[in-house]
This record gives structure tokens, sequence and C-alpha cells, in this order.
RNA sequence: GGGGGCAUAGCUCAGCUGGUUAGAGCGCUCGCUUCACAUGCGAGAGGUCGGGGGUUCAAGUCCCUCUGCCCCUACCA
């Protein structure tokens, strides 16, 4: 026994259940299968501390998309789930609750014990983000859920540090580094976001040693001062030459210091003087090394000055600084401030101003990486959809720089390098190192620092599947096909999945990514928690389900654009589930039996919904490939509404209503149409799409495993979709009129219609008396109505006695208009004919067309004349 | 300083390798309680595809240029 439909779609009693459903069936389990091609889909994974906003929904709509239509495509579709640990997030988090709720420190209670708290806290949290990813429908396969700090991903962060390592890719050195004091870590150059920000240009006084003179150099950061040392210019600045070598006295602090010359001094720019910290400043650091300069490090890890700035010891970098100022204006020093707008770093986390500070610290080296990472985009082994963005990953990957893996944190995977106590040897190991392999002391500790959070994200595509070892899946599905994300974070993750994938595993991780745009809201701002402006998924989907806010977030998107996002567009989601809802409804009220197949013999609008559906599916599984998903959507939508709805359910209501074996027929050929409706549309609308197909007459256990369907030759019916076109077109242009004239379609009267295919109209009659109004109909080559309301198609004068309605100067106006509008399109026509480099250089198919146009046009053209004629004789 | 994006109907946006009369959703107007659906049905109004130039038989689509927004990137103190 069939259930009864509710009229309304209500997708809160649907989603749950049909996700369990899937889940009990075990669906979304990937097994390697030799018979059958892999496609494989690594999720970007969340962090544990994350909740799911919209960015995350149109990211995982978009990967679900793809891998529930390779799965019903037979492919071994893998979706592998899992989360990030976020290094710096999730500490960040974890600190504040023991602030909070404690009123402590990560230092009351050492290293292990907060390591151990946080990952209570990951039991408890941490899968909150995937959970509420089932709810968007999501068809991972749950039973491969990873971590990167589980134990796999552990030994693959290890096995790649030593290779590198020992490979000579990973080293540790002092350099400049972003110092983030609020985190008290390092960060990559990634990890640092620059902001425009006014400040101020402090001209400062510098004397020179044995003279009268002084130089005086510009600043932005006064307070480095107390790092200075050096003075440099550039050696072809005239202004200058003569005091290079000389000795400048550094103000407030009285340490004498070189006046040097290097050609990274501008001369343009500023007093054509710089100072030198190069302690504390990039630029500085390297003339530091070229001049074998002394490096004076002058702040602590909270950026507060430290025991080198003398009587500025302790205060915090801009307590620092205002009283450097004041001092400096005190003893006359302070030449001039200016206002000068700059860029300022933050750390890409807490947003504080990010110090650039010399520190000892682990850096890969990326030269010999990024190499072969080029290459890979280059020659098309990596694509990125859109294509433009392989030019900004590739720009990126020209001018990178070595990056900056150790964090000072508690919360990452810690650096596999032990020291020993007593010699000093540092033993970099995949193992637990307790002896000294070079003395034998068995005094040994572990390097402090952990690794940068992208460092195992990195691996993330191999990590999962089993990398190092070497498994079966391994082998069987990677690389990865897809790679779905956000344009913003191309450099931080795929860029550097690319190069350790082609390092460590000698492939590319996937062959392409497919690149998104971010979601805004309503009026285009970036949605964001200080903003207040972000839509929460999980709202939208209680509201009006899941399936509507994919639909929502899938339609009209392309590939690598922004969009935005707002109730409107859900409820014009939410309408089109109800009207499917409400199709499918109609066919199951008009069931005529089991039978899936198609009935022997099809009629004229079973030809045309069914050809039209064969192109569909073409046209849909093509855009598919090409990633063009908004518009294979919006296919899918329009065929849909507009086809299946609004005319081939209208139209099969006659066969229906008249019973017996057309009745049977008309429904056969609905459930043929609506399960392969329900196919396509599976992927864009996973629940309600299993639960109309579960009610309707189906072979297989579950949509979400059903065949995806395929174009047929044997279901190409052009010829009968031309002339179910001219049928439509005469029915559109009768309910035009009528609707131009007041006449409702309940007042019916008779049709007459002239034309030279009466056969093609016959085959419609009934079409336009269902749809038009239409009361009898008749049909000829010749006819002759008198009083008649005249429409002029394609093929055909169509005729209505209604006189009584008509006003004939109306009607007059009315066809002059139309006879205009025709004689235009054929001037068109004609001269596009007529030109010559059109008829030889434009492709046959188009210059037949445009025949074809020109005589039908022709035809058109007389009819109204004609019909001119006609209305003439009978005033 | 480099690089990229966007500009199409009142609003938000589609429009693939150039090819009929440029589309959708929302909004708007008119008419419909028609036996799946008023979260609906039918009919409409509304666009010099940012300006200018070029290539082509043919340009919203390709090239150049200008204008206006937006983003990324970069060590000018």
């Amino acid at each position: 026994m069939r259930k009864e439909l509710e009229k309304t779609y209500d997708p809160v009693q649907v989603e749950d259940r049909i996700y369990d459903f899937w889940l009990k069936g075990n669906y979304f389990a990937a097994k390697a299968d030799p018979a059958k091609k892999p496609y494989t889909i690594v999720i970007p994974p969340p962090n544990v501390t994350g909740q799911l906003h919209m960015g995350h929904a149109l990211d995982e709509t978009m990967q679900d998309i793809l891998i529930r239509t390779r799965r019903m495509q037979g492919y071994a579709a893998l979706w592998v789930p899992g989360t990030d640990h976020a290094g710096i997030a999730t500490q960040i988090v974890v600190e504040a609750a023991l602030r909070n709720n404690e009123g402590k420190t990560r230092y009351d209670l050492g290293r292990e014990r907060f390591v151990r708290r946080v990952w209570d806290w990951k039991e408890l949290y941490g899968n909150r983000i995937l959970k509420q990813l089932r709810k968007l429908g999501s068809s991972c396969d749950w039973s491969r859920e990873r971590f990167t700090m589980d134990e796999g991903c552990s030994e693959a962060v290890k096995e790649v540090f030593v290779n590198l390592y020992n490979k000579g890719l990973i080293y540790r050195g002092n350099r400049i580094i972003n110092w983030c004091p609020r985190c008290t870590t390092a960060l990559s150059d990634a990890e640092v976001e620059y902001k425009e920000q006014p400040g101020h240009f402090w001209h400062i006084r510098y004397p020179i040693k044995g003279t009268s003179k002084s130089l005086v150099v510009a600043t932005t950061r006064p307070e480095t001062m107390l790092g200075d040392t050096a003075i440099a210019v550039n050696p072809n600045d005239e202004r200058y030459k003569s005091i290079v070598g000389k000795t400048a006295i550094l103000p407030l602090v009285g340490r004498e210091i070189p006046i040097i010359a290097d050609d990274y001094v501008d001369m343009d720019f500023g007093t054509g003087c710089v100072k030198i910290t190069p302690c504390h400043d990039p630029n500085d650091f390297e003339v530091g090394k070229r001049h074998g300069l002394e490096e004076i490090l002058i702040m602590d890890e909270n950026a507060c000055i430290n025991k080198n700035g003398g009587r500025y010891f302790g205060l915090d970098r801009y307590a620092a600084r205002k009283q450097i100022v004041a001092d400096l204006e005190k003893e006359g020093y302070l030449v001039k401030i200016e206002e000068h707008s700059h860029n300022v770093g933050e750390c890409y986390r807490c947003k504080t101003t990010v110090e650039p500070i010399a520190s000892r610290q682990w850096f890969v080296k990326m030269a010999p990486l990024a190499k072969p990472a080029i290459e890979a985009v280059e020659n098309g082994d990596v694509k990125f959809v859109p294509e433009r963005f392989s030019k900004i990953y590739i720009n990126w990957m020209n001018n990178i720089h070595d990056w900056c893996i150790s964090r000072q944190l508690w919360w990452g995977h810690r650096i596999p390098a032990y020291y020993c106590d007593d010699c000093g040897e540092m033993t970099v190991s995949k193992e637990t190192v307790n002896v000294c392999p070079k003395c034998g002391s068995n005094h040994m500790h572990q390097d402090e620092d952990v690794l940068d959070t992208w460092f195992s994200s990195a691996l993330w595509p191999f990590s999962t599947l089993g990398w190092p070892k070497k498994t079966a899946d391994l082998d069987y599905f990677y690389p990865t096909t897809t790679l779905v994300t956000a344009y913003d974070i191309i450099f931080f993750w795929v860029a550097r999945m690319i190069f350790s994938g082609l390092e460590h595993t000698g492939k590319p991780p996937f062959k392409t990514v497919f690149i998104h745009g971010l979601v805004r809201d309503a009026q285009g701002r970036k949605m964001s928690k200080s903003l207040g402006n972000g839509i929460d998924p999980l709202k939208v989907i209680e509201q009006y389900g899941a399936d509507a806010l994919r639909f929502a977030l899938a339609t009209n998107n392309s590939p690598g654009n922004d969009m935005r996002f707002s109730d409107e567009k859900v409820e014009a989601s939410r309408n089109f589930a109800n009207k499917l809802w409400n199709a499918a409804r109609f066919v199951l009220m008009n069931l005529h039996g089991e039978e899936t197949a198609l009935p022997a013999h099809l009629t004229l609008d079973d030809k045309w919904i069914l050809s039209k559906l064969n192109n569909v599916v073409a046209d849909v599984t093509a855009n598919i490939d090409k990633f063009e998903l908004g518009i294979a959507l919006d296919k899918v939508y329009s065929f849909i509404w507009d086809d299946f709805c609004d005319w081939y359910i209208e139209l099969a209501k006659i066969r229906l209503f008249a019973g017996g074996e057309q009745a049977e027929g008309a429904s056969r050929v609905l459930v043929y149409v609506l399960d392969k409706i329900l196919k396509l549309l599976h992927p864009f609308m996973p629940f309600i799409t299993e639960e109309i197909w579960q009610s309707i007459p189906h072979e297989g256990k579950a949509l979400v495993v059903a065949p995806y369907p395929e174009y047929s030759e044997a279901l190409n019916f052009a010829a009968d979709e031309e002339d179910m076109n001219l049928i439509m077109s005469a029915i559109k242009e009768i309910r035009a009129k009528r609707a131009a004239m007041n006449i409702p379609l309940s007042k019916k009267a008779a049709l007459f219609i002239e034309t030279d295919k009466p056969e093609t109209f016959a085959k419609g009659a009934e079409f336009f008396k269902r749809l038009a109004g239409v009361s009898e109909i008749e049909i000829e080559r010749e006819l002759s109505v008198a009083n008649a309301l005249t429409m002029v198609v394609p093929s055909a004068k169509l005729m209505i006695p209604m006189n009584e309605l008509v006003d004939p100067e109306k009607e007059r106006a009315r066809l002059n208009k139309e006879k205009a509008a025709a004689e235009n399109e054929i001037t068109r026509c004609e001269s596009r004919l007529n030109n010559e480099g059109f008829i030889s250089k434009a492709p046959a198919k188009l210059i037949e067309d445009e025949r074809k146009k020109l005589a039908s046009l022709k035809e058109m053209l007389d009819k109204i004349n004609d019909s001119l004629a006609k209305l003439g004789e009978i005033k």
C-alpha cells in the first residue's frame, strides 16, 4: 500500500529519516573495486573547533553533488571526511575556556595536562561539525573519518619531517620571522594578513661622532632604534658619500654605530638614510648579514622591551614607543613627525599586530619543492577550474619564501628532533630518541615546538588513505580526483598539498582543483562574527530544509565567483521542492500499476517529453563534467517546472482523465520521466528525491545508488519535438490573445486552423481543447472564416470566430504591428542571406536555418496580409 | 609596485569553445479559488549587455583603451 503524500512538502519530517536510511544501507561506503573506476574527494578538513557556516555549506554541497553523481554513474566514489586539529585556533579556544571556567592559564596546568585537556575538549566537541555535515546531506564515507592528529596522520607527519630533513629540505636557523606576541609563536608568511593603517613617520636625528653634523632617519617603529646597529645609505648617494665609514651615536642609548653603504637603500625615499635593526626587520637582517653587523634583540616573546633595551626594559612595545618619542623630543633628537599610512601585519587568528623578530626556527626550503609543483600545473597534471587560478597559483609559487614551520604552541605535532643535554647533538628521528647516538648519554629532550597546522593538512590527500604505508586504498584511490575549495585557501593548503604530494608520493595529490567563491550576505558583505551578519545554515535547514539550502547555494552560482545569500533565494528553492513534491503527488494519484518501463505506444506529447528529457540528460551530464553545476541545475529545474509540470502533466491529464489504456500509457510515461527527473536532481537535492523515489514504482533499493540516466538514441524524437513545438506556440498564441482581450479560458470557443500541416495539428487537437479554451476544432489546408480573431503562427493561421468581442480597428492595428515586425525580421534575414561573406564563411547548418526561417517568415507575412484583407472585407 | 576579478532587466545573478528575436529567480502589472501545487496557474511590462575603438560574414562573448567598484599579492625604512 502506497502512502498518501501531504499537500505541502515538509523537509523536517523527511530529512533525518532519509539520512538514517542511507546510513543503514551503508550506501556511502566506498571500497577499492577493480571492476569500477575510482572517484575520490578528500574533504577540506574543518577545524575541530568549527561550527558549520555558509562557507562550509557551499563547499560541502559542491562536493556532495560531484560525489553523488559519480556514485550513481557507477564509480567507486569515495568522499573522505575528517577534521583538522587547527593548532592555534584550538589552543585559543581551550585556553579561553580554562581562563573563564577556572581562571587558569595553560602554564598553570603545564604542557602535559594542558594537551590532555585539549584532547578531552576534542572528544567532547570535535565531532560537532561533522554531525552538522550530516544535516546537509553530505554523503561521506563515515567509516573513514580521520583527524590530522590521529595515529596515522601523525605517522605521516613524522615520516615527512624526517625525509625532508634528511634531504636537507628542512633546516633549523636563526632568521626573521613573524611573531605573534599574543599567541607567543612564530607564524608563516601566509598566516599574516596585511592591513593598510594610518601611522606616523618619525624623523630622528642621529649625531655623527666627532663632528657637529648629524643624519636624519625616518622610521615607523621608533622603539626599534634600541636595536639599531648601523645607519645605511645608498653607495651612489652623493649627499652622504663623505660620511660612509664614519660613526653615528645612537640617541638615548649612546651606542656607537657604523655608517655603511648598501644598495638596498632607496635614495629617493625618505631622507635616504636608513636605521638598521637586524633583529627586527627582514631587510635590515639581510643588510646586517652582508656587513657583519652586531645583532641586538630588544624584545621578549610578549613584545615587551627586554634587558637589552636599557632603561626601557619591561615596557610594552607601544608604551616604549610613546616613551622613546617623548624622550627623543625632550632631548632634541626628534626632527618632525609625518602622517604616514602603511601596511601592518596581523596574526590571522587573533588579529594582533605581528612583530618581525629574529628567532631560531625550523624552515622548509621551498625552491626545490616549488619547481615541480609549478610544472605540474603548467603541464596540466593538475588543473584549476576556473583556469585563471592556475596563474595566481604559479605566480605565488614563483615568489615563495622558505616556510617557517615551527610554532611555540603546545597543541600540535611535536617536532621529532631530540637534543642531547650533555654533548648538544641533535637527532631527528621518527622514533623517540632516548640515547644520544653521538655520546651515548641518556639525557635527552625533545624539541619543545610543534609544527604548523598546515604542515599536516598538506599531507591530507594521502595520509588519510594510509600513507606512508603502502595500502590497497592508497593504490586505488590515490591520486584523488577532485579537490573542492574556496579561493582564499589556495596558498595555505592547495599549494602545499601539491608540492607535498609530488615530493612524497611522486604524484600530484589530485587531478582537478575546483575553486568556488565566498558566500556573502544579501548586501554583498563577507559574513563574519564581528559583523553579526552570518546566516546559520542549520537554521536555514530547520526552516526550509537542507535541499532548499543546497539548491540556493548551487543555483545561479558560477565557479570561482562570490555569491550572495538571502532568504528570498531559499524561499524560491523551497518552492521548487514543493513543486516537485506536488508533481510527484499527482503522478502517484494517477498511478496504474507498478510498471517502470515505457509503454509500447507513445503519443506525440510522450515523444516530445521523452526527447526533451533525453537531451537534458546529455546536457546536464556534460555540464557536470565541466563543473558547470549551476548551469546543470538550471537545466534540470526548467525541465521539471516548465516542460514536465507546466506542459506534460497538463497534456497527460487528457488521457489520464479519459481512463482505460490511454490513462495507463500516460501514467507509465509520467512514472518513467519522474524517475529520471529524480535521478538527475538527486545529487543536488538528495532528500526529497529519495523520499519521492521510494514512493513511486522503481527498481533497486535506493535512489542514492540508482544508475544515473544516460542519453539514448532510441529516445531521440526530433521530428516529433518540432511538431509539438508548432502546436505549443499556437496554444501560447491563443492564450496570449485571449489574455490581451480579457477572454478567460473558461469561455470556450471554436478554433479553425488553416495549415499545410494538417496531420501535425490534428495530433494536437485535444491539446487545444484542454489548454486553449477550445470547444471544437477544424483543421484544413484552405479555410475561410468570417468575423474571426486571427493569429498567425509558424505553419498555421488560427481563427476563432468571436466577432462580438473583436474591435476591428484594434485588430487591424495589432495585425499591422505584427506585419511590421515580420517585415523587419524578413529584412534582417534577407540582408544576412544576401551577405556574401555570410554565405561563404558561415557554417552550412546556420545558413540552412536562416533560409528556413526566412521562408517561414514570408509565409507568416502572407497570412497576416490575407487577414488584413479579410478584415477589410468584413468592414 | 605587480596580479586578478566584477560592471548584462528595478534587485541578485546565469550566459561554455563568437552564430536564431540576450535568459532565470525575486520584485512589478493584468487575469485566474481550473479536479498535483496560491510555496500555485495563464499573460505581460522591463535591457543602447559600463563608455570608446578594433578584429570578424557575425561580438554580451575575442583584442586594445578609458571609467567605476572589489579582491589577492609585495621586505620601500
